[in-house]
DNA sequence: TTTTTATACATCGTGATATGATGTATTACG
DNA sequence: CGTAATACATCATATCACGATGTATAAAAA
């Protein structure tokens, strides 16, 4: 997929992995894979933005031996996906824009 | 609308405002409006750069004392929107995994 | 036992990019 | 004459995805 239109996914991608169930880090991106793919520098970088932006919060967990961060989503989290599905839209209207008399192609 | 979904989706309507009919920078401003709002220096840049990479054609013409430049999409420009409705059938894919169980809130 | 793979998170540098601010010119209007 | 509209341009800034690289531990393979 062409990089920009990623870019406006990630975000919400990432908080709806995480909205029906606490989950961390690298089990997002192996959930995710199926619908977007992403590396881990990316993922991280998310989540610390959505964390700045109180989107979601964090709770430091051991399992194993081995460090876990839990990421909860906040009702601001909640909120953000809300906005998407307004957004949709006017990308649905975006859309029949450009591939208006495409359909034939 | 959330910046980084527009940014994604920039480039391909302003190849879509060209598509049917050469036009100019001005002129695409005021016709994509009711779709998608976008500053002078955005679209001026997005055209620079829709020309560097070949998928419009540019040419300068007088009207009325004042200079105008005239696009015009090429075979590139026109496989770049091509581009877009596939990657579409992902960002349906995208929504849906996004707003599941969202429908009755 | 040693090596490799998987798990888990983190940081840095780079290249792309949208936008406000600002600038240059000309024409049209009141 | 002054203001708005037309038309294009550049610069600085802030944001962002990602590859490269690093740190640790546990499990599996050799």
């Amino acid at each position: 997929m062409d990089i920009q239109l990623k870019r406006g996914l990630l975000d919400v991608c990432v908080l709806a992995a995480i909205k029906d169930k606490d989950t961390y880090g690298y089990k997002i991106i192996k959930d995710m894979k199926p619908y977007i793919e992403m590396s881990e520098s990316t993922l991280y970088t998310i989540l610390k933005r959505l964390e700045s932006q109180k989107m979601i919060t964090v709770k430091t967990e051991i399992y194993d031996g081995r460090l876990r961060k839990y990421y909860h989503i906040t009702n601001l989290g909640k909120s953000r996906i809300k906005e998407f599905k307004n957004d949709w839209k006017e990308i649905i209207t975006i859309y029949n824009f450009v591939c208006k008399e495409e359909e034939d192609e």
